[in-house]
RNA sequence: GCGGUCGUAGUCUAGCCUGGUUUAGGACAUCAGCCUGCCACGUUGACGACCCGGGUUCAAAUCCCGGCGACCGCACCA
């Protein structure tokens, strides 16, 4: 409990929280029969309701009010999605260990530290490669001068085969994101080939972590919410950025972060966008609402700050990162989300890949007029030149670039299709207006990409508050697990009755409620807050004569009286925000012991 | 993966060094009563643990080895 554990030494809020979460059901370890697993939880009862509300409240957000499309789709994947990604390539790190001193390094940085090899120079190489280059450059141990063993490549991605035929590779996903992009053309056609739209997905993604720890920071399978946002590069416009234009973000920049400052500074979106510290208003417009996600789900805003990412540490896909941080009693600042301005990388990679064509079409406001040269070969004479062949000359010229036969006519009299010489009489070259509507490009897209777990875990150490030697979880109204207690005052006399009733009222309304008539009132009070139960209702003898219950606030302790008729509508009110516990009935003197 | 520390009921912990004293002790929580007219009251009782495997020994929670897991540091974290 609170009270021991604050006197030992080794007590942080982590450890305390984690302790809490365990017992009340919130999360705890998976697999703890067989001895547990590192990097998987489950969520409990209290848990998984909290996950959902915060999961609700990004759907709320993004879904409800945006019209953000929300899909799903699988986990494990194609192995070809993940070539065509680039996280085959980009997932996995070459890593050497030091047969003396068993440290372990990446090889390729310690190929471009010691045998000035670039970076892309390095990233290209295979095992043998790097073995060699290791070897030709003397790298030693920077630790302690030893030898290493053999590099090797750890792929952080889980691997399996899909059915069972060895060569059809598959992977669990390292995020959700792909999941979208490979889906676009589909997807567009449902936003009625329309530009701008997101699709957002919120699920589990894999990653196989080398050495997972930090509880719920860093999983091997997690639920990450990857929203996709798409829109025409050339008009790059956020048409909701009037509601955020005054938002302040504390951004730590990358220039600074290599002169090791720390010092975030304030701007609001407006600045940030006209002084280009952000590029793109969808952006700069994601960064805002993600402050006000974690304002909503207790993160004051003096323990957030966006972090532009250096640029070796940016993702391969990305041309400009910010990460969202929160501060954390015990590891600091923790990212929450990360912001990515992924550009077409992703679109263009898997029309490469699969040949799929994910370009949009544009109409423009005026047609272009524009002069095409063309060549029409004459059949007339190319028949009787070329007799049988006369066909496949046609469709070479055909292919050809219609400027340079033209060049070659006018320069040197005739022009070379393939082994046929092709004579000026025989061809008709044609300069033809014609009118383009409009032209087909691949879209652009903004990423913002919250980790739930994350999130879940910083909604949890910010509502944790210790109150006369007491734990409550002290969390916005909106994503409380329960709403309410209901417990009666005495488990007799007709109480335990008038409680039942008042919690089948309650639920029928679409509470969820938590039913407690054992042990004395301030136990379940006391119960209460610490599974951050934001308003208990409390039945007592008055209730029996003239129809009131009192309701008592987590955080204050303080109790109001109301009419239980006006229950329902005041808890609705209370639990939109649209109405305050001082506002929902007449207030009780403090009651003491 | 490496090094250090550690692993006893739901939670926190005593015992381990120096093997037998233990039917493994306590606190809180939980459950069933009694009590109780608003903040972890009191009281009676109940439930409940030595991380897993092997070894040493007449005897292992205790010593040794291996595994798993946790925390801290190193590395890693697109």
């Amino acid at each position: 409990m609170a009270i021991e554990a604050k006197s030992d030494k080794s007590w942080d809020k982590f450890t305390a929280v984690n302790e809490l979460a365990r017992r009340r059901g919130f999360f705890w370890q998976s697999f703890e029969i067989y001895g547990g697993a590192g990097g998987f939880v489950t969520y409990g009862p209290l848990g998984a309701r909290l996950k959902q509300n915060i999961e609700n409240k990004i759907r709320e957000l993004f879904v409800t009010r945006l019209g953000i499309l929300e899909i799903e789709s699988s986990v494990i994947t194609p192995g070809r999605v993940f070539e065509a990604s680039g996280h085959v390539d980009h997932f996995k790190e070459p890593m050497v260990e030091c047969s003396n001193c068993k440290k372990r390094f990446r090889a390729d940085h310690l190929l471009e530290e010691y045998g000035k090899i670039s970076s892309s120079e390095a990233e290209k190489m295979n095992l043998k490669e790097i073995a060699g280059a290791l070897e030709k450059n003397s790298v030693k141990c920077p630790e302690c001068s030893g030898m290493f063993s053999p590099p090797q490549q750890f792929l952080t991605m889980f691997e399996t085969t899909i059915g069972p035929y060895a060569g059809a590779v598959g992977y669990g996903r390292p995020e959700a994101a792909q999941g979208i992009f490979v889906e676009f053309n589909r997807l567009y056609t449902i936003a009625r080939d329309k530009l701008p739209f997101g699709v957002i997905q919120i699920g589990h993604a894999l990653r196989n972590e080398i050495s997972p720890r930090q509880g719920l920071i860093r999983l091997r399978e997690f639920t990450i919410a990857d929203l996709e946002f798409f829109f025409d590069p050339e008009a790059p416009e956020c048409r909701y950025l009037d509601e955020v234009e005054e938002e302040v973000l504390p951004i730590l920049l990358a220039k600074n972060r290599q002169e090791r400052s720390e010092e975030t500074f304030e701007v609001s979106v407006k600045e940030a966008l006209q002084k280009g510290i952000v590029r793109s208003e969808w952006q700069a417009f994601f960064m805002a609402m993600a402050k006000r996600l974690l304002m909503e789900i207790g993160v004051p805003a003096k323990n957030q700050r966006f972090i532009e990412k250096l640029p070796w540490e940016k993702a391969h896909y990305s041309s400009q990162s910010f990460d969202q941080e929160v501060y954390v009693e015990r590891w600091g600042w923790i990212e929450v989300s990360g912001h990515a301005y992924r550009t077409d990388y992703d679109l263009d990679s898997h029309m490469k890949k699969s040949g799929a064509d994910m370009r949009v079409y544009k109409e423009f406001e005026t047609p272009v007029e524009e002069e095409q040269k063309t060549v029409k070969p004459l059949m007339a004479r190319l028949g009787p030149a070329f007799k049988k062949d006369a066909g496949k000359v046609a469709e070479i010229m055909q292919g050809a670039d219609p400027e340079e036969i033209a060049k070659s006519l006018a320069e040197k009299g005739y022009y070379m299709a393939g082994d046929y010489k092709i004579m000026p009489e025989q061809v008709e070259l044609k300069v033809q207006k014609t009118a383009v509507r409009g032209k087909r490009f691949v879209p652009h897209v903004v990423e913002p990409s919250f980790g739930s777990d994350r999130l879940f875990y910083v909604a949890l150490e910010y509502a944790y508050q210790v109150k006369d030697d007491r734990v409550l979880l002290s969390f916005p109204r909106s994503i409380a697990p329960t709403h309410v207690g209901i417990y009666p005052l005495l488990s007799k006399d007709g109480l335990v009755e008038k409680a039942t009733e008042i919690r089948k009222l309650l639920t029928q309304e679409g509470f969820t409620v938590e039913y407690d008539e054992t042990g004395s009132i301030g136990r379940r009070y006391a119960r209460a807050d610490e599974a951050g139960i934001p308003l208990g209702i409390t039945i007592d003898y008055d209730t029996l004569k003239d129809r009131t219950i009192t309701i008592r606030d987590r955080d204050s302790w303080q109790q109001v009286r109301t009419q239980i008729k006006d229950l329902p509508e005041l808890l609705h009110k209370y639990f939109r925000g649209k109405k305050e516990f001082m506002e929902m009935g007449r207030l009780l003197p403090a009651q003491g012991s």
